[in-house]
DNA sequence: CTATATTGTTACTCATGAGTAACTTAAACT
DNA sequence: AGTTTAAGTTACTCATGAGTAACAATATAG
């Protein structure tokens, strides 16, 4: 009787369908995955950690990867998905809120920052470069141009509008990434230093330099 | 009769003695090695370069590299002792110069960019990190904070003698060096940008940032 | 001119780690 | 409830590349 009213109370694609379907759970292992390998690369670098070490900390057996990434260097394009996403999302937000050029430039500093204290991302950051496979590697390069090309388009606005001083925008973005790419490989969140004096000091130097006048 | 004149007119250890001893033969060599297996580096990256690669480039064969260093590992190390040096003597000569904190460091700065051009500096730079060895990894790790010290301490000295604004100067040398190794990573003297032109937009951003005022 | 240390070679060993084949267990849709 | 598809396992192959042993040549010093 008991079973009776369960059965008629739920309905039966209620009761036996799980809460996630496949596809989600997929996306949920995936992203578990890229997660483990990429804190398993920013430890140890991409060439001294082997699938098995990645398998290790996911707690499965290497083949099992396979069934998620075609390959090891499958792991960096889609943790490079990944921050592309994240990055010319920020970049859309950072334009979509408008303002002068200058102004622009310091709120996707502000917002960069906050991204790289991402493992998924801080591996890309770290590895990119390492694309083996020349399709792969050329695809690497187009969306990382993409992304100095907005910064430096950004960069270029503010020197129209008179908030930024003349120079040469190719370069300030390749020196802004440079340095911005670089606190990725030691800054933790954890540490001493907080997110905020970091900002702080990256866009004081942006926007005064270090000299004293 | 003429080969007794030879033989009276030079001494006998003129005669038979070559122009460079073999200590020195060894270091001409060794630091060709160094150049050879630094410029793959640069390449293909550490990982991706066999000593066989190195030994092709150098036309030695892979056992005879090991006459000149220990294992792969020490090519990095041996890399690292001739940037040490580089970087070390370019520091010496910027305090030996004297004048105000911000006067050395674009002085620094300015030869920092010179010396980067260096296949060995660049090697040292991508691959300080990979050593494997904990005590070549210290080593490392002890050599690089002793340059960072120094160029915090020119900071600190401006900011104390007042011709460098009050500033984390811990911080400033680090984003500073992040700034500079990431030249190293694209720039070429062969390119159409030239060496001015960068150490110009160099210290422009470190002078006055890139707001305009 | 000869003995000896140096520089180099050929031909291996040996560990590692990416990728696969074949099989088992578990979940989910009808 | 039973069939199918997904998810995972064990047990391999196979290439690569670091490092070595044993032997060959070349140059230096006495």
């Amino acid at each position: 009787m008991d079973k009776m009213n369960k059965k008629a109370n739920l309905s039966k694609a209620a009761l036996n369908r799980p809460v996630l379907n496949r596809e989600e759970k997929r996306q949920i292992k995936l992203d578990a995955i890229l997660r483990h390998a990429a804190a398993a690369f920013m430890d140890r670098g991409y060439y001294k950690t082997s699938l098995d070490d990645i398998a290790r900390r996911h707690k499965v057996t290497k083949p099992t990867l396979y069934y998620y990434v075609r390959n090891k260097e499958d792991i960096l394009v889609k943790c490079e998905e990944v921050a592309s996403l994240r990055i010319n999302g920020l970049l859309d937000e950072v334009v979509a809120t408008g303002g002068a050029g200058f102004v622009q430039l310091q709120n996707f500093i502000e917002g960069y920052v906050e991204i790289i204290t991402d493992d998924i991302i801080r591996c890309h950051i770290r590895h990119r470069g390492q694309r083996e496979d020349p399709i792969a590697r050329d695809a690497s390069l187009k969306m990382h141009r993409g992304i100095e090309h907005r910064v430096r388009e950004i960069i270029g606005k503010g020197v129209e509008d008179g908030s930024v001083r003349p120079c040469n925008p190719t370069i300030i973005a390749i020196l802004l990434f440079d340095a911005l790419n670089g606190i990725s490989a030691w800054y933790r969140d954890e540490g001493g230093l907080s997110h905020e004096e970091l900002v702080d000091q990256v866009l004081l130097i942006v926007t005064q330099g270090v000299r004293n006048n």
